[in-house]
DNA sequence: TATATTTGTAACCGATCAGTTACACAATTT
DNA sequence: AAATTGTGTAACTGATCGGTTACAAATATA
């Protein structure tokens, strides 16, 4: 069984479980109520989200709350920032084109260039 | 069926498929030659990675070209950048705390803290 | 024209996924 | 002590996934 944080995070119901955590911690019946799926769904989704290092569950009592982890998100982020140059590039390519296209046209005012 | 681009990233496969077009276009057997995995499959995973637009093809003659078009990562960059300020701030609450902790101990050498 | 090459796709397979219902169990409340 | 609350988990289901083999079709080469 592959369990990942790209794997973890495919699913939109834990992004969204995710991102109601990451302010508060809830218990598991909390997280449950905001969603139409049954609460065993929900406990599924959490306990891969903690398999994979995304929450810690706390116990407290008959409760269990769960806290968001999110540093694991670093791996996702350092993996998409590796292609960031490769879209932005294009864009400052684009950029840079149609600054000079406007240029030569010289009626038209310039392209406001966001960055140097 | 539920095709996005957290869902496209989510297999390893498939993002290793993206870091070999990312620089250069490749045709279809020129990809398929560096795994293991049958030609049918890597064209599975190809149609999937087109589908959700982080591929484009470009046919030439019988061959055809992907080529990556990585801007729909920022989807990703954007929910994950969102949450960075969640594990920096921690990070820098335990640097801090660290420092202070140092400090007030005053013999040990201050840690290097990285901004500002 | 016959043959190679590059590719898509259909049909199938076993594993995994995301959900369900039903039940068990421990902690809390009454 | 009895009832309620919060949760885990087993057993099941249908859909999807990631792979395969086999075949078809279009382009390029001999």
């Amino acid at each position: 069984m592959r369990r990942d944080v790209f794997q973890a995070i495919a699913d939109p119901t834990r992004r969204e479980i995710l991102s109601m955590i990451a302010n508060q911690s809830l218990n598991l019946n909390a997280v449950a109520e905001k969603f139409e799926i049954s609460r065993p769904a929900i406990s599924k989704h959490i306990k891969i989200l903690s398999e994979c290092g995304l929450i810690v569950i706390k116990q407290k009592g008959r409760e269990r709350y769960c806290e968001a982890k999110l540093q694991k998100l670093n791996e996702v982020s350092a993996w998409v920032e590796q292609y960031k140059v490769f879209w932005t590039k294009k864009l400052d390519a684009l950029e840079s084109f149609l600054a000079k296209e406007t240029a030569s046209a010289n009626k038209r005012k310039p392209i406001k260039t966001s960055k140097k």
